[in-house]
DNA sequence: CCCTTTATGTAGCAGTTGCTACAAACGTAG
DNA sequence: CTACGTTTGTAGCAACTGCTACATAAAGGG
């Protein structure tokens, strides 16, 4: 029980590049630098493999968030102008896309998926909350945080929410 | 080339109750009351499938929205009150759901899954700009139901955004 | 009536999927 | 050292993946 952290962080790397969807055992085995044979004993199964790789992507967005900014409160246009560089950079495309993937997964009814997701969004959505002057509004940024990462991932470029 | 378009409405069910990732080729065959030697007949491989039902749902929901409601302007707030219950209706989850995975494909190069996902957004932003007194808006509000769409679809059960 | 085009069924191929039976190496407690 | 629980490699299975070769209809224009 203690190889699986090893493993666990390949997995979440796997995941970020390929997408939920596209990860089946062997390929992850070989990222991870064993068999499809060890991560079923150490997981028991593909969705204990998936469900270890979810919530290790869980864990560092949320580290990720604690990292960038002390909360204080400041007006919210403040906050996103903080945080739009960050949305627009390479490396978080893969985050936005697995949370769609999350998002897609939990309205089938996927409860792992709506779990995970909705633990990031609540970590997200208070982040946000005590980091504005308005913490009421932290929701509504949020969707619109969300919602502007699809748009502009579906390629609308469109300019990030100022308030 | 006339039995595809008796194919394309069964297509676009099956995508928007499995989701497309879990479209494989027989199963969506059977769906359609065919086989999967005829669909690739007709459209030429699974991608050509896959791209024709997501048109359909595409399509569908272009004419949705132009059944809904005459363009009008009106506070954005009456709009989204408009809105509000058709989101939240049972229908509409799967097409939520399409969408994010429509956009998690996106982010990860999908250049089909960026066009017809892009399509569906300009045209909804489109009419929403027809419909409320500050068309300036219309992305932004956009960019809250999507976000709003997905917080609920993570179980967040959230207020739909007023203005 | 023939003959080309369009449409369809049957069978199968090579690759991948998640998972497992079997057996061998391993380390550690007695 | 021995015995036992943990860990790992090899091989394989049954199901499914997208796709295709082959043969056969059906149909319509000349």
């Amino acid at each position: 029980m203690n190889k699986k952290l090893k493993y666990t962080d390949a997995l979440a790397d796997y995941v970020l590049v390929h997408g939920i969807a596209a990860a089946s055992l062997r390929p992850m085995a070989k990222a991870a630098g064993t068999s499809d044979r060890m991560l079923v004993y150490h997981y028991g199964s593909k969705a204990g493999v998936m469900e270890a790789a979810l919530r290790e992507i869980a864990n560092r967005n949320i580290a990720a968030l604690e990292a960038t900014l002390p909360p204080e409160p400041r007006p919210a246009s403040e906050l996103l102008s903080i945080l739009e560089p960050i949305a627009r950079s390479d490396a978080f495309g893969p985050v936005y896309a697995v949370f769609f993937e999350l998002a897609s997964l939990a309205l089938r009814g996927d409860e792992t998926a709506k779990q995970i997701g909705q633990a990031i969004a609540l970590y997200f959505r208070d982040w946000i909350a005590a980091r504005i002057t308005e913490p009421d509004r932290a929701t509504e940024l949020l969707a619109s945080v969300e919602g502007w990462g699809m748009l502009n991932g579906l390629g609308l470029d469109v300019a990030f929410p100022t308030g």
